[in-house]
DNA sequence: AATTCGGGGCC
DNA sequence: GGCCCAGAATT
């Protein structure tokens, strides 16, 4: 090895990746985390842990995880739920077309394989919800096949221990690091030897300030080596969330429908899709968004169309900021009455609720956050 | 190759 | 505030 930063592509030191991958599997037998998919190698399992674990830490998963599975024993029991079942056990998790996908897969799966999730790597990576990481992390973990399974901690962890600089953004490099990450797999022993890669970068090879005296392959890891650990990998920076400014509307029900708040379905794709909210637009810009009078009119105008007739006020009755990966919404809530209380779910996706069916429905943390505060301030008076 | 998809924990 | 996280789908 050279002292100069080698390309993903062109590496041939043999001794050096049969060392990587020997010491790597000696230190994770040893210290590898008791995790709730690890307790068994049901395939399904591994499947459902590798979705929620997509952009999402491993305490986070924990409770989703066995709640999940304690609902959806088998892949069948989950192709076989409503949907709305399904998504209510992610709320809160995030990126909530990984439920939606996970689920028509399952009915693929038993649709088409017989409802056990399949051996070959087309099969796998045609079902939804599944890509070139989760590929390799069922095929390894679940049936110990020789794939790689390349994410984030994994590109950390070669970056450094490999000395590479290519851009850890670019898909191209995500491919060449597949071709590296694969080709020190130790025979036989794909499932551990991935997690262990995964392992390492989340326990000691840390993106901020890493564990360098602790790690079992510091002493051939040429980034340390070279007194480069932090400045690897090389990623370039993602752009800053864009804020998006909203009204939102309060509709309180009187006489049969008294202590309840008219609440809709958003649509089946997209951004927080399937979810529930509070009726809300997007104002044009932020002067807009500050007029009041002007914002109840527009809000008032935009139901409408949906066949919901509101008288909204110009009182803020509530305001809430949600941020996303990339952008922030926001958003002022316009106290409103309904001119005519029959919307009914069925043909908008309009429906009135009080707080005894709150916990039926799935919300983003945003509406949760209002509709709680206000079911609270209802009950006390 | 860029953008769109959440939410939380850490600095 | 910015950064990162067991990424995938869409354009």
């Amino acid at each position: 090895m050279t002292d100069k930063a080698t390309a993903a592509g062109e590496l041939t030191d043999i001794g050096n990746k049969r060392y990587f991958g020997e010491g790597l599997l000696r230190w994770y037998r040893k210290e590898r985390r008791d995790l709730p998919w690890r307790r068994s190698r049901n395939p399904y399992h591994i499947w459902v842990s590798e979705i929620m674990l997509q952009q999402t830490r491993v305490d986070t998963v924990i409770p989703y995880f066995n709640r999940f599975v304690g609902r959806f024993p088998t892949l069948r029991h989950l192709a076989e739920a409503p949907e709305d079942d399904v998504l209510k056990h992610w709320e809160g998790l995030g990126y909530y077309s990984r439920a939606r996908n996970l689920q028509a897969a399952a009915r693929e799966v038993v649709e088409h394989y017989g409802g056990e999730v399949p051996r070959g790597k087309a099969e796998v990576s045609g079902l939804k919800g599944v890509g070139p990481y989760t590929t390799g992390a069922i095929l390894s973990i679940a049936y110990d096949q020789p794939e790689p399974a390349v994410d984030g901690n994994v590109m950390r962890v070669l970056s450094r221990y490999f000395c590479l600089e290519d851009d850890i953004a670019r898909p191209a490099t995500r491919v060449a690091m597949e071709s590296l990450a694969q080709s020190l797999i130790p025979e036989g022993q794909a499932a551990d030897f991935n997690q262990a890669l995964m392992e390492l970068g989340a326990m000691v090879c840390t993106p901020k300030s890493p564990s360098c005296p602790v790690c079992p392959v510091g002493e051939h890891c040429e980034g340390r080596l070279q007194g480069r650990e932090r400045e690897l990998p090389v990623k370039t920076k993602a752009k800053k969330a864009r804020p998006v400014f909203r009204l939102a509307a309060l509709i309180e029900g009187t006489g049969a429908y008294a202590g309840k708040v008219l609440v809709r379905q958003r649509p089946e794709t997209g951004l927080l899709a399937q979810m529930w909210e509070l009726p809300h637009i997007e104002a044009p810009d932020e002067e807009i968004w500050n007029r009041l009078d002007e914002g109840a009119g527009l809000l008032e105008a935009a139901l409408a169309e949906d066949g919901v007739r509101v008288k909204a006020s110009n009182e803020v009755v509530g305001e809430a900021q949600h941020i996303f990966t990339h952008l922030v919404w926001k958003i002022k809530v316009l106290g409103a009455a309904a001119l005519e209380e029959r919307y009914v779910a069925d043909r908008t996706g309009y429906r009135w609720i009080g707080p005894e069916e709150f916990e039926n429905y799935a919300w983003p943390n945003v509406f949760r956050k209002l509709l709680t505060e206000y079911f609270l301030l209802v009950r006390r008076g």
